[in-house]
DNA sequence: GTCTTTTTCAACCAACCGGTTGAGGAGCAT
DNA sequence: ATGCTCCTCAACCGGTTGGTTGAAAAAGAC
């Protein structure tokens, strides 16, 4: 679970790998097709792909000597998902503590806030 | 800015990284304090934050010698929006080709799809 | 002032990464 | 069968990464 998002958010840390996502969400491709672009080996390009596959961002089914290439967008989802849920926490709580500073002078004593800042710590996660 | 997007996705892709970050989305702190619940030098959560930093997912302001420690949604929404892109690009791309595979008995020679699945060839992109 | 806390810097190490070259494997085509 | 095309596997190389230890900077506490 955690091993593959380790794996899909570092196939996506590399500029080469992400272009190709981009070139695949247009239509499939065979493996040479994608490499002509690159200045580059194919083989480099098959590595890339390999990195992409097993993240399982990518899949690939046999069409005669070629592969064709296809990209999952569910894979993609499920990066967004993780990240939008951070993000979106992160947001509520500051909208929330803008809120509480912004209503210190309405009403004081109303709610426990976890308090502002520093105040948020943890000992046993 | 492709720079950057490298420096994000890679710091998401340890689990160490990405579990500072689901920290940090419940509220600021130092670095002490994320340090605290790991099997870890301080050091090295240190260089893990220097990462997230430079990756401009995390801020510090100094208070007092210590360091609090601030999760940035915004960046975290760049990387949604940049995946996010690719991803309903191709689900939209998928659901035209069903929608042109369902469509074949009712109108045949209409518009000129851009060929379903192994037509979707390109040599200059 | 000295001592302690908090964080970073520096050097080091094993492991991994992105690229290369070279060889091999699997399918058509002739 | 022989050859041609498309792709992957293997070995190698320089550079980066994730962790360690040790020292040092910066700010409070005494």
């Amino acid at each position: 679970m955690t091993d593959q998002l380790d794996k899909a958010f570092a196939a996506l840390s590399d500029a080469t790998r992400r272009d190709l996502i981009a070139r695949l969400a247009i239509g499939d491709a065979t493996v040479g097709e994608l490499a002509a672009p690159y200045d580059m080996t194919v083989q480099a390009i098959s590595k890339h792909l390999k990195v992409l596959t097993d993240a399982g961002l990518v899949t690939k089914r046999a069409e005669a000597q070629r592969r064709l290439v296809h990209l999952e967008a569910d894979a993609l989802r499920a990066l967004t998902q993780w990240v939008e849920h951070y993000a979106q926490l992160a947001e509520r709580r500051y909208s929330r503590l803008e809120r509480v500073l912004a209503g210190m002078t309405d009403q004081l004593t109303d709610q426990p806030t976890d308090g502002p800042a520093s105040a948020t710590r943890k000992d046993a996660p």
